[in-house]
DNA sequence: CCTTAATCTGTACGTTCGTCCAATGCAAGC
DNA sequence: GCTTGCATTGGACGAACGTACAGATTAAGG
């Protein structure tokens, strides 16, 4: 198993700048993975270095080597994926052409971002609000948090500047406030049908009324 | 240590009815307290028998006795949290007399109830959205959230309906939705001035611009 | 006052935890 | 090919855990 493993993702061939341990990256980010899988699925309880080496298929000691306690190795996983969120955003709706001034556009836009975080990627969800949760009783990670928000923010921005609203600051926090509020409601008590009958038609509104000419 | 605490709150002298332990209360309820203080402060790994007991003040064998696992310690201290918080809700909410029309009361209104989430509740809000992220992964918990959020929506649909917006519902959907985001995004990442600077002026948007007349 | 039944608690057991570390594996330098 | 140094591992240790339960305590009835 060690010498499937090792060939697998063993010592790294390529040497990275910025210590020795910076040189054995894919090991360490399966780690990472583990862990916020399991803490999105069984909670932060479930993360136990056994239990992260096993679903790893790692021994036991490996936990230890590339993190110096239980305590790091949590942080740093919502840390990584809390980022890795972040870059998913940006690539996803950063270039996204903003299209008509009707606002219309936008709301597809946003729909097939946001639908799939109910469904198939549902526990990836609960992984970022367990993030949230947890943010509030660990300033470390409050960086993390507030880049998120940022990169909202600045997509929002954009779209409400291209619809002309007179805050687009304002309106894009609100905008934000209410998906997560969504979410995060949606994650805790389902209702069937709730993209179509809930979020799309309050998309719908929020975009249009805040541009001047907005009210349908 | 223990006839003092037996003479606070040891055997009820009210029998009530409902099977042998609902007759002890106090003690129980003290438990509970202590067990979401304690997710609140620490998270839910903290919650353990020893901990919960110590600092409650009661002897370990306790725990056990009132509860018959650890499991089910948290789940009911977070249902009953949910449910004292539902209750509160409508105390302060549901008989405020809804006065003008023009919302800017409302505002007041709502922020009274807001600010202190932020300040001075702070770990009870941080136990509010631990509940929401526990939801998440046990379904025995939604019912709990669907409460919450349906008296939610009844007082701030009473709100739309006095402002005669065309959508009461979903507007109370959206504001709820919203609030619930900016409480979380605080908790994580807290801003000095959040409630003035943002919270305040977007209450007064989302309340003037639903009812008809109201572009400011 | 004694009995009885229910409530309560201290202690002990087996398990699992985080962490440590001596031993091993392995690749490169001499 | 032997040495040297770092990567890796399995196993062990003490602490803390959940839980069970025999016994102590208490309140009420006779």
């Amino acid at each position: 198993m060690s010498e499937i493993a090792a060939s697998l993702d063993g010592p790294a061939v390529v040497p990275v700048a910025g210590g020795a341990r910076a040189r054995h990256r894919p090991r360490r980010e399966r780690l990472l993975e583990v862990t916020i899988e399991l803490i999105a699925r069984e909670g932060v309880d479930a993360v136990t270095h056994r239990r992260v080496a096993q679903l790893a298929g790692v021994p036991l000691g490996s936990t230890s080597y590339y993190f110096s306690s239980r305590e790091e190795m949590l942080v740093q996983a919502l840390e990584t994926f809390g980022r890795q969120e972040i870059a998913s955003l940006r690539a996803r709706l950063t270039d996204v052409p903003l299209r008509r001034p009707s606002g219309r556009r936008y709301v597809d836009e946003l729909l097939d971002f946001l639908a799939p975080q109910l469904g198939s990627d549902h526990w990836r969800t609960v992984a970022q609000y367990a993030l949230l949760c947890e943010a509030a009783r660990r300033p470390e990670l409050a960086p993390v948090v507030r880049e998120w928000n940022q990169a909202w923010w600045t997509v929002l921005e954009e779209v409400f500047e291209a619809l002309k609203a007179p805050d687009p600051t304002l309106e894009a926090r609100m905008l934000l406030a209410m998906l997560d509020g969504f979410l995060i409601e949606q994650l805790g008590a389902p209702e069937a049908d709730f993209v179509a009958a809930v979020l799309k038609p309050a998309l719908r509104r929020a975009l249009e009324r805040a541009s001047p000419e907005g009210r349908s």
